[in-house]
DNA sequence: CCATAAGCTGAGGGTCTCCTCAAGTTGAGT
DNA sequence: ACTCAACTTGAGGAGACCCTCAGCTTATGG
């Protein structure tokens, strides 16, 4: 790859970080390009389309879930290594309305070894953490699309309630007082199914 | 109003509820007017724009949720109460795109008299009805927009999930077992702001 | 039955975004 | 310096959707 290209490929990875993180990743690309510097034919030179710049602009924070969650494992306290999590992420989505958009549509830790990383922070705090029996991993979805939908209304407003949103939420998944799950949970298949969904 | 012309608001108003129901109300106008075997000049004339048809399609949301509010206050247990009308309203969102669409941006109850009935239902559940002390009237905002991001995700693939999502929700705004807040509670002016917002 | 106001129509102009590709430019190896 | 593959450019076609308005149609009251 030339020198110059690689250039412009930092240069629309980088104005591609920007408008995705405070206009969504609906952004035009069009816009993206002139931020960058460059017409919009170099923009689709370097990125065949939305998808893999999209993909190349939060592969950071794929590594970054999932320090994360292996930081929240090592916690010595179950429920507060599961609550770190949660709240990272919902850290990650507050701070960048694409990636908020992202988690909506892809779950933040993908393929064999997320799952099984989420899926073990999951059951660690069932265990011994105080998280009801009747969670599965596939709850935490709701926690995720619930926040994502507060964050996003109250970006402008009041950035910071999305905090108390997640707050009841966790405590709608500690033991103590739980009532009975009127439905089961999700199956992995329909979570990836809901997340293709929008 | 001519007879015709009411005609086709009727035919307009009914497709535009089809359309809105499984659509979203991003509908097309146009195709509105197509399913209504109207032209587009026709709904223009009719509706002077696309808020004045949501307006009208959506009217009787409004009376039902009042309905159901009033009926919720009605009943003996508060808790009670106050998760059947929490449970009423979601489930128009999940009956109804359209509707999901407009409870994320406006109120399901809007003016004096709508704040104050959902504020008696908040009210009474706190005071004899196990609702934790420190929630509010604003903190029901966190429930309608969490669940209608998960209503929005699945419903194509488990149409029922969200009423998981919703148990979870009220078990974290139960008061046996809740932990502090980290933030205070939306203004009634913040809601309106964030439900602007989008 | 007529006059006329009310209503209907749909082509078309405007905007926005996507994406392509022919023509021009430039980095880099020789 | 020269060559040429790699790269860039931006005008422009395509597709959605919005909304308007000049010209035609029709309900209705007299």
């Amino acid at each position: 790859m030339r020198k110059d290209a690689l250039h412009n490929r930092e240069r629309l990875l980088g104005a591609a970080r920007r408008l995705f993180a405070d206009r969504g990743l609906e952004a035009p690309l069009e816009e993206i390009a002139r931020a960058a510097g460059v017409s919009i034919g170099t923009l689709y030179n370097r990125f065949p389309d939305r998808q893999a710049l999209v993909e190349a602009v939060f592969a950071d924070r794929v590594r970054a879930v999932a320090e994360l969650a292996e930081r929240a494992l090592a916690m010595d306290d179950a429920w507060e290594g599961f609550a770190a999590f949660l709240t990272g992420v919902c850290e990650l989505q507050s701070a960048d309305l694409g990636y908020n958009d992202l988690v909506a549509r892809a779950a933040p830790l993908e393929g064999e070894r997320g799952y099984a990383l989420m899926g073990e922070l999951v059951e660690r705090a069932r265990r011994d953490g105080g998280l009801r029996a009747d969670v599965e991993l596939a709850d935490l979805a709701f926690v995720l699309w619930g926040v994502a939908a507060t964050i996003r209304a109250t970006r402008a407003t009041a950035p910071a309630v999305w905090r108390r949103h997640l707050a009841l939420a966790l405590d709608g998944l500690r033991g103590a007082g739980a009532h009975a799950l009127p439905v089961p949970a999700l199956t992995v298949d329909e979570v990836r199914a809901a997340m293709g969904e929008c």
